[in-house]
DNA sequence: TGTACATCAGTGAACGCGCGTTCACTGATGTAC
DNA sequence: TGTACATCAGTGAACGCGCGTTCACTGATGTAC
C-alpha cells in the first residue's frame, strides 16, 4: 500500500508544489473512501507520503484543506455542466437543460465522497450566494432559454430549475445510500430526464 | 450535564428495563447532536448514567444498537404517515397524499439525525425490501386510491409515488444542509404539496 | 429455618487505536558582505 | 572567493483526546436442600 520510494523534496522555491500534491492525494482519498470521515489529516499524510505536521505549512488546519478541495471540486463541477450545455446544438434548448442535468447526476455518481463533500460542508457564511447557488442558476439560465425559445413551462423558469435540481439531488443520495447496483447510473439520469420532462408541459 | 443523582439498579428479572433506558438516550442523544458520528457508546453510556461496559449486556456492539435505533424510528415514522393519513376525510384522496408527504417531511425536519441514520444506513442485506420500501409503498396505494377516485396522473402511480418520495427527500436534505432559517418548515412543505401537483393534472 | 450456591444487574479499569495539532529540529539551498 | 547567516522544505516525536471493546469483579437477590 505505502509508498516505500522515498520522497524527493520540492526545490527551493517549490513549497508549493506539496499544496497541490497533498490536494491531489486527499481528492483520490476522497473518492476512494467516500464519505468525509474517511478524510484525515493523517491519511492523506500517508498518502502524498509525507509526515502528518508537513500538511500544516499549507493549511491550517483540516478545515482549511476541506475547504480547498470543496473549490477545486465546485470549479470540476461547474465546468463538466458548461461543457454538457455546450456540446449541445445551440437551439435545442431542452436538451441542453438535460445535459448539464445529466452532467450533475454523473459528477455525483462517479465521485459520491465529492459531492457529499460539496453538499454537507457548504460555508456556513454564505446562504444564499454559495457556488451551489451559482450552479443552480445556469439552470435557471437554461430554462428560461427554453421559455424564450417557445417551450412551455407548468412553472417559473426559475422554480422549475430548483425542482429539477432538488429532485436530482434526492435520486443522487438515495443511489449513494444503496448499495451500487447495474444500471444505477441510467435509472439516475432517466430519472433526471423524466423530471424535466414533468416542468414542461 | 451530568446526572449527579446515583442511578437505582432495576430489580432482579427487570435488567431488559435498561434497554430501554439505553434506546432512549440514543435516541434523545440523536436528536440533538444529528449526525451519526456524535452517536457514541461512551456517550450514551454518559447520557443514562450507566458505565459504557453495561450497553454491552444489551446490544452485542455498536451496531446493534443503531440497528435497533433504526427500527423503532421507522416505527414512529410509519405511525405519523399514517396517522396523518387517517386524519383527512376518506374521500379527499389527494388531501391523504399529501399529508402523508408533509408527516415524512415534518419527520425528516424535526429529527434530522434519526431521518440520516435512517436513510444512511439501511441494512445492506435488503435492497429493495428495507422499511424504506413500506413506506414508498404506502405512498403508491395512496396514489392509487387517486386514480380510482378519478384523479388524472400524469405518470403511473407507482412513478409518481416514488418521484415525490425522491424529491422531498432532496428537498429535505438540502435543508438539513444548510443552516436553519425562519419559514424553513412551511417552504419545505410546500415544495412537497408542489411535487404532488406536479405529477397531477 | 439456615445456609450454600446460582443468578442477576451492573461496574472499574484497562487495552490499543487513530485522530488533530504542536514544537523544536534538520539539512539543503540561497544571499550579503 | 570565502564565510556567516537567512531562508526554505520538511520531519520525528510527542501531547491529550475520545473512541469501541474486554475482562475479571461486586454486591444484591433469588433458589435448593
Amino acid at each position: 500500500m505505502a509508498d516505500t520510494t522515498q520522497r524527493v523534496r520540492n526545490p527551493w522555491g517549490q513549497g508549493e508544489r506539496l499544496r497541490l500534491e497533498i490536494l491531489a492525494a486527499a481528492a483520490r482519498l476522497l473518492s476512494e473512501l467516500d464519505g468525509e470521515q474517511g478524510l484525515t489529516i493523517r491519511g492523506v499524510a500517508r498518502a502524498v507520503g509525507i509526515a502528518p505536521a508537513s500538511i500544516y505549512q499549507h493549511f491550517a488546519d483540516k478545515a482549511a484543506l476541506v475547504k480547498g478541495l470543496i473549490e477545486y471540486d465546485y470549479e470540476l463541477l461547474s465546468a463538466a455542466m458548461a461543457e454538457a450545455d455546450a456540446s449541445c446544438p445551440e437551439d435545442a434548448v431542452l436538451d441542453r437543460v438535460r445535459a448539464q442535468i445529466r452532467a450533475y447526476c454523473q459528477f455525483a455518481l462517479d465521485s459520491p465522497g465529492h459531492y457529499r463533500l460539496m453538499i454537507n460542508n457548504r460555508p456556513v457564511t454564505m446562504p444564499r450566494s454559495g457556488p451551489l447557488v451559482g450552479i443552480v442558476h445556469e439552470v435557471i439560465m437554461a430554462f428560461e432559454r427554453c421559455e424564450r425559445a417557445g417551450v412551455r413551462l407548468r412553472v417559473s423558469a426559475r422554480k422549475a430549475a430548483i425542482t429539477v435540481f432538488v429532485a436530482a439531488h434526492g435520486r443522487v443520495a438515495l443511489s449513494h445510500a444503496s448499495e451500487r447496483e447495474p444500471g444505477q447510473t441510467e435509472a439516475v439520469l432517466d430519472f433526471a430526464d423524466e423530471m424535466v420532462w414533468l416542468v414542461t408541459e
